[in-house]
DNA sequence: CAAGCGATTGGCT
DNA sequence: GCCAATCGCTTGT
């Protein structure tokens, strides 16, 4: 049985807003959490063993068949196939043979969209989110990553939180899901919002190079790296 | 079955 | 700023 954080049982994130036009979803994204639960059997010794909870402060979304940006844009296939379900599932693949990257689907089936996860802030877990950087590197670390830092890029998010494909198909919307969307607490204020050029779509294209698709929290600490 | 390539990252020049 | 790493997906033979 598991505990619920002190003060802050899970409430789900609501699927109409994921439901909706993917850059009003993509807004909607911004500021919720995303809370990984650790991996069953891991002691609470281990770093790992500890839940992971950050901030989603930048997004970018792939929208319809005819985004060329977009991996939905051939069709469905094997590997995209999620994107024209249902809203609230993740869809994770692997880019350059070593990096996974998180999606959260958007819009009604069978419109195929979705929201890149690029880069989070880490709120709770840092040491766990560090120790699982550290345990998919290709080299040993030389030097300590700063804790903002940590999942400042889409295949750090997924490094950081233990995410890989096999997490595709998860609700992000079911609180009792290990890998799972939250809203931010009531209290907090609405995020600034910057829209710009989605990243590394060269081959895709205009209007689709273009169109300002990335969207981030202004002022963040934990954006990625500028390219 | 073979080959080209990518919604990236980090180390080195 | 440049470029290697690394492999699943897609397409063409």
């Amino acid at each position: 049985m598991t505990v619920p954080r002190a003060g802050r049982p899970p409430r789900p994130f609501p699927r109409e807003r994921l439901a909706a036009n993917s850059l009003e979803a993509a807004r909607a994204v911004l500021g919720a959490r995303l809370v990984r639960e650790p991996d069953p059997g891991v002691p609470p010794t281990d770093p790992l063993g500890r839940i992971r909870v950050g901030r989603i402060v930048e997004v970018e979304a792939y929208v319809g068949l005819e985004d060329q940006a977009s991996h939905a844009r051939i069709g469905p296939t094997d590997r995209n196939r999620v994107m024209f379900g249902p809203p609230g599932i993740a869809y994770v693949y692997l880019v350059y043979g070593m990096h996974h990257c998180l999606n959260v689907v958007t819009e009604p089936a069978p419109r195929p969209a979705a929201l890149l996860v690029r880069a989070v802030e880490p709120l709770e877990g840092l040491d766990a989110m560090r120790a699982a950087r550290a345990t998919v590197a290709r080299r040993p670390a030389t030097r300590v990553i700063p804790g903002p830092r940590v999942a400042a890029g889409p295949g750090l998010v997924a490094a950081a939180f233990s995410i890989d494909r096999r997490h595709t198909g998860t609700d992000l919307c079911d609180p009792a899901s290990p890998l799972r969307l939250e809203p931010a607490p009531d209290d907090e204020a609405v995020p600034d919002v910057v829209a710009t050029p989605r990243v590394g779509i060269g081959y895709a294209g205009e209007p689709w190079v273009s169109v300002p698709w990335r969207l981030l929290v202004r002022g963040s600490l934990s954006l990625s790296r500028a390219r």
